[in-house]
Formats: C-alpha cells, sequence, structure tokens
DNA sequence: GATAGGGATTCCAGTCACTGTAAGGTCAAG
DNA sequence: CTTGACCTTACAGTGACTGGAATCCCTATC
C-alpha cells in the first residue's frame, strides 16, 4: 500500500502519517523507488493511534499504549491506569471550561448588545 | 513600576508581560537605563488581558475586546458577538471533551485493571 | 520520445501562547 | 568592590500537526 491507500483507509492525512513516522510510531517498509511501503500491520497500528488521538490521549501517552498493545504480557491494569489518568485530566478540562462557559453566559445575559457602549462583558474584564 | 511590580500586581509572568509587549498588546514606556517603565493603565490593561485569557479568549480575540474597550463609541453589540461566538466554541469543546470521557468512563469500567493482559481499552482502540 | 497529470519524496517554516535558557547590563546594600 | 537581585535581549523548544516549495516517480497519451 502506498501512502493514500492508508490515508484512504484509516482516515488520517498523509502529513500525519509521515510525522508519525518521523517520530518512531510506525516503521513502513520502502520501496526501491523511496516510496513508503505500508502493511496491514501498519494500518492498523495508524488506526489504533487515529482512535487513540481521537480519544484525546497525547502522542507519548498513544507511544504507551502501542507497546502495550504489543506486550503479549501486559498488565491490563497498566492500560487502565494511563486511561484514569487522563480521564482525570479530562475531567479537569471539563470543569475549567464549564467554569468558563457559566461567566461567560452571565455576562453574555446582562449586555444589552445594543448600539449603546455600555457593557457589562468589557466591565467585568476592566474591573475584575 | 518595574516588570516584576506589575507582574506581581496582574499575576502575569514577566515573560508573558515582555511577550504581550512583542505582539503589540501593550507599550510600556522605558527609562533612561532601558527597563520597562509601567503606567497604571499599562497595569491595568494586563489585569483586562489576564482575565480575557482566563475566560479563554484567543489573543486576537484580546486584541479585538481591547480596542473594543477603548474605542469610547463602540457599540456592546459587538462586544457581546465576540463573546458568543467564544461561548459556541467553549461549549463544542465541552461537547467533544464529554463524549471521549463518557467512552473512556466506559471501558474504564470494563477493563478489570488486574495483572492480566485481557484488556477491553486496548481491544477497542485496535477494533473500534 | 516528449509531455502532462497525479502522486510521491524531502525539508523548512508556521501555528498558538507562551516558557526556558544563556549571556549580559543595572542597581542597591554591605 | 563585590554580591545578589533585578533587568535586558535573542534564540530555542513546546505539541501535534499543517502548508508550501522544490524535486522525483509513474503512467498514459500523442
Amino acid at each position: 500500500m502506498n501512502i493514500s491507500d492508508v490515508a484512504r483507509e484509516t482516515g488520517l492525512p498523509p502529513k500525519t502519517i509521515r510525522y508519525y513516522e518521523d517520530i518512531g510510531l510506525i516503521r513502513p517498509l520502502r520501496d526501491t523507488n523511496g516510496y513508503r511501503v505500508f502493511r496491514q500491520s501498519d494500518s492498523h497500528k495508524l488506526a489504533f493511534l487515529g482512535r487513540a488521538r481521537a480519544l484525546g490521549f497525547s502522542i507519548e501517552d498513544c507511544r504507551k499504549l502501542m507497546a502495550l498493545y504489543e506486550d503479549q504480557d501486559r498488565a491490563s491494569s497498566d492500560v487502565k491506569k494511563l486511561a484514569q489518568e487522563h480521564l482525570a485530566q479530562i475531567e479537569e478540562k471539563i470543569a475549567q471550561l464549564q467554569s468558563m462557559q457559566a461567566t461567560l453566559q452571565h455576562l453574555v445575559r446582562e449586555c444589552a448588545g445594543d448600539a449603546r457602549p455600555d457593557c457589562p462583558i468589557l466591565r467585568d474584564l476592566a474591573e475584575g
């Protein structure tokens, strides 16, 4: 498979696939013309990476997850730990965003949003 | 005021304050020795920026908000529009994170998290 | 054989909002 | 005069790509 084939299979852009090779997440073969040659196992790994990234795991977490995936003797507790830590980060992020959301919703409701210059949003930003 | 004074006043790191000058958000004066000299109005602007950033506004949005703040003839509708657009982005981000959270919570609950290699989290990442 | 196109390659720069580090200048206290 | 805290600039790095330029390869058509 060439890069555009595996891009279609996995939904990842060719650029991203090259980047993943650059940082050592995958190691496709090379044809005599220099083109990358992807085996089914490469495509599989890329799909794995795509799903892990879609769940918000960092590249370094993805690297660890791949290593665990390929380690037949892994303990599921190691995977669970990674997932739980990531979950905690997601929950913190959600909480932060919800706090911003609440403040903004309040300010937006207060603001007349008309042609006059008086604006509670700016007042709040200016005075805290 | 020197940079560390205004840093204390605003809660922003000196590095960030220099950066904000670099990108033209503030224009502090300069002493004969080359040190930045911050007026109360600079400190005020920086505090404004800090609060806008804490609400998740991008630097470019902050620039617009500052311009609106300094424009005595602004229409509050311009501010409200910016805030509402930002709010929509925050809400989208929250929804994305909540979707990740739901999937991860499900997977974490399914995973025994013991010494055995069998792991629903990896299985899901591998098979989608 | 020339050419046109579509796809592949590499490398470099840019994104966003800082943050770290190095090398050096300035100031007040002892 | 030295020490140490402060200030300055300039450059590199972060994360995870993304865009663009220059060049190479393959296939098909004339």
